[in-house]
RNA sequence: GCGCCUAUAGCUCAAUCGGAUAGAGCAUUGGAUUUCUAAUCCAAAGGCUGGGGGUUCGAUUCCCUCUGGGCGCACCA
């Protein structure tokens, strides 16, 4: 129930619904709180006289005139005003606000800023899920920071969250790259031969192809047959999964499962789906192909699942791989996919409407697609020609925290162009650091209060903090949580950093303008240290969150 | 041809599921430093939000259309 007390907007909702009920108990509660462009406006403001107006036949100002009276009512409230076509802005007080502050400075920012939307739901994450045929790509870090900031944020809000990477180790790819280090070993032997079409022509390649010459000398020199290429597969699959989890871990993060696409039908799942889509009429056979009925839920052709030679499609198994997720438990999945992979969205949902699994089980998070840039040039990648630049040589030109702060604030659904000359020459003016040294800038200030002898005590004398300043500061604190919800409801990280980052910068206008250590004053002192405090554990937090260290001390370029 | 995403300051991006004067960072110009760490702050300049229509009290946001960019339209994954 109390759910919501930490949701900011949502409090001042009840406090405005509550008076139009007593306006008029017909009226509809479809209005928002919002955050005023300016401060002159209010600490908070809502359109509801302006949505009920029609309804009330009245006009917007009559009525907000009328719900006003009993805002005024409220003690938290101080002041209300309205201003333009009906907008009623509310000021609180100052006891209102040091309250909450004084709330906060009790717990940590993680129990205190938690709301139990969850409810241990069973939810879970696949992202990444690049099969072992070469290092990751800036592509992929992408998903990697999106999906591991999505989990965390659930997981604050109470989900039970499974962050899951789903590959496929048997397919004709694997293959190819087999063949593909064979060519290269035998080469280390002056034997020259042709790359296949579709082969892998990486440098990593020819690693792994000097790793199994260390290991096995000429064993295999010219000797390509069955268990050649088994041995090569499960070489090189080693190589590349252990290369792909040095990236993620340099990254971090990390899976919860690492889920094998082999498993569906060693233990009977595709079969299974066959069994039910063939119950429900759903399959026919045509030109030797076994193809499923989508059409019947979507405007499109129908889709094969089993190809004329007997082998599955991609389609077919992801729809297994999903009702595995289901028989596994979860709720609700959601996949994180690239803006190439949005054709396959429509069927899959057809899918999960064929096997009856709920609407909102099966959601997909799409993101547009990362290219780099050098010179001023867009360049060109493929994973086959080894011409690309790997997440791990962006990791270390740009540095882990500037790295996943960088993916985590450009909106999903833009493109991320990747300057990386932009990204090597300035990367001392990414905004990450700008956060950081805000958290550092605390930690100093309570350090030195300490050495000037002021006793700071957490949460006395927070009546100091009666400036406007201070009252719309302690609401921006609180607004942490309102943020949160914000980023798992549209699935975008960037709203954490676009927060932070203001909250940030608001502290350093406040930093500027405000003595926080003085000792002929002790009692403001520790009042605004106090704010400092809450402000460092929620920016601390938010740095987690986003799997970016908060540093006490900026080393000094 | 059809579908998805996108177009905002010189550059990279925001803008609270339709709100008030469209905001940050970088770059440019000017100011603040015997510092509670200047990786900071203050100020100036920079915009017919790609073009055109529509919906209404009100549009960067929703609808239509045109143009430009990205990505898809497989018995690939």
């Amino acid at each position: 129930m109390n759910d919501l007390s930490k949701i900011v907007k949502d409090n001042i909702f009840e406090m405005i619904f509550e008076a139009l009920n007593k306006v008029d108990k017909n009226l509809s509660m479809d209005f928002r709180v919002e955050i005023p462009p300016n401060e002159q406006f209010g600490d908070f403001s809502t359109n509801v006289a302006m949505i009920n107006a029609k309804n009330a036949k009245t006009s917007p100002r009559k009525l907000a005139e009328k719900i006003v009276v009993f805002l005024e009512e409220n003690s938290d409230v101080e002041k209300v005003e309205i201003a333009g076509p009906g907008f009623i802005n509310l000021f609180l007080s100052q006891e209102f606000y040091q309250q909450k502050l004084m709330a906060m400075l009790h717990e940590e920012a993680q129990s205190y800023f938690h709301t139990n939307l969850g409810q241990k739901q069973k939810i879970q994450l696949e992202f990444v899920s690049a099969n072992p045929t070469g290092p990751l790509t800036v592509g992929h870090g992408r998903q990697a920071v999106i999906g591991d900031v999505l989990s965390s944020i659930y997981e604050r809000f109470g989900y039970e969250v499974t962050r899951e990477y789903y590959f496929n180790d048997a397919g004709r790819q694997m293959k190819l790259l087999a063949k593909s280090v064979y060519i290269r070993y035998n080469e280390l032997f002056g034997i020259k031969e042709e790359i296949p079409d579709g082969g892998y022509k990486g440098e990593y390649i020819i690693d792994i192809a000097k790793a199994i010459k260390n290991n096995e000398g000429d064993k295999f020199k010219e000797k390509w047959n069955e268990e050649t290429e088994s041995y090569f597969l499960h070489q090189a699959k080693d190589e590349m999964f252990k290369h792909i989890k040095n990236t993620l871990n340099s990254m971090n993060v990390h899976f919860d499962v690492y889920f094998s696409e082999g498993s569906l039908f060693t233990d009977g799942t595709v079969e299974k789906v066959k069994a039910i889509f063939r119950e429900k009429d759903l399959i026919y056979v045509n030109d030797g192909a076994l193809w499923l009925k989508v059409s019947e839920f979507i405007d499109e052709k129908d889709k094969v699942l089993i190809r004329s030679d007997g082998m599955p499609t991609y389609f077919f198994t992801d729809i297994a791989n999903h009702y595995k997720k289901h028989e596994r438990g979860f709720k609700k999945v959601f996949d994180i996919w690239g803006a190439d992979h949005h054709g396959h969205i429509p069927r899959m949902q057809a899918a999960m409407k064929a096997l009856d699994f709920d609407e909102d089980f099966f959601n997909v998070i799409l993101h547009q697609m990362v290219t780099l840039k050098q010179k001023g040039e867009a360049i060109k990648m493929s994973t086959r020609q080894g011409t690309f630049i790997t997440l791990d040589e962006l990791l270390e030109m740009v540095g882990r925290d500037a790295t996943r702060y960088f993916y985590a604030m450009v909106d999903k659904d833009g493109q991320l162009i990747f300057d990386i000359d932009l990204a090597r020459s300035t990367s001392m003016d990414n905004p990450v650091y700008y956060v950081q040294y805000a958290h550092a800038r605390i930690c100093s200030l309570i350090k030195n209060a300490e050495n000037k002898g002021l006793n700071f005590v957490p949460g006395e004398n927070l009546q100091e903090l009666n400036s406007r300043q201070d009252s719309l500061f302690i609401r921006d604190l609180m607004l942490y949580t309102d943020a949160l919800i914000e980023v798992i409801q549209t699935n975008s990280p960037h709203k954490l950093t676009n927060y932070i980052h203001d909250l940030a910068s608001k502290f350093h206008q406040y930093y500027n303008s405000n003595v926080f250590v003085d000792k002929e004053n002790e009692a403001v002192s520790n009042a605004r240290l106090s704010l400092a405090f809450a402000t460092r554990k929620v920016i601390k937090d938010a740095l987690m969150l986003l799997g970016v260290s908060a540093p006490e001390i900026m080393e000094q370029i």
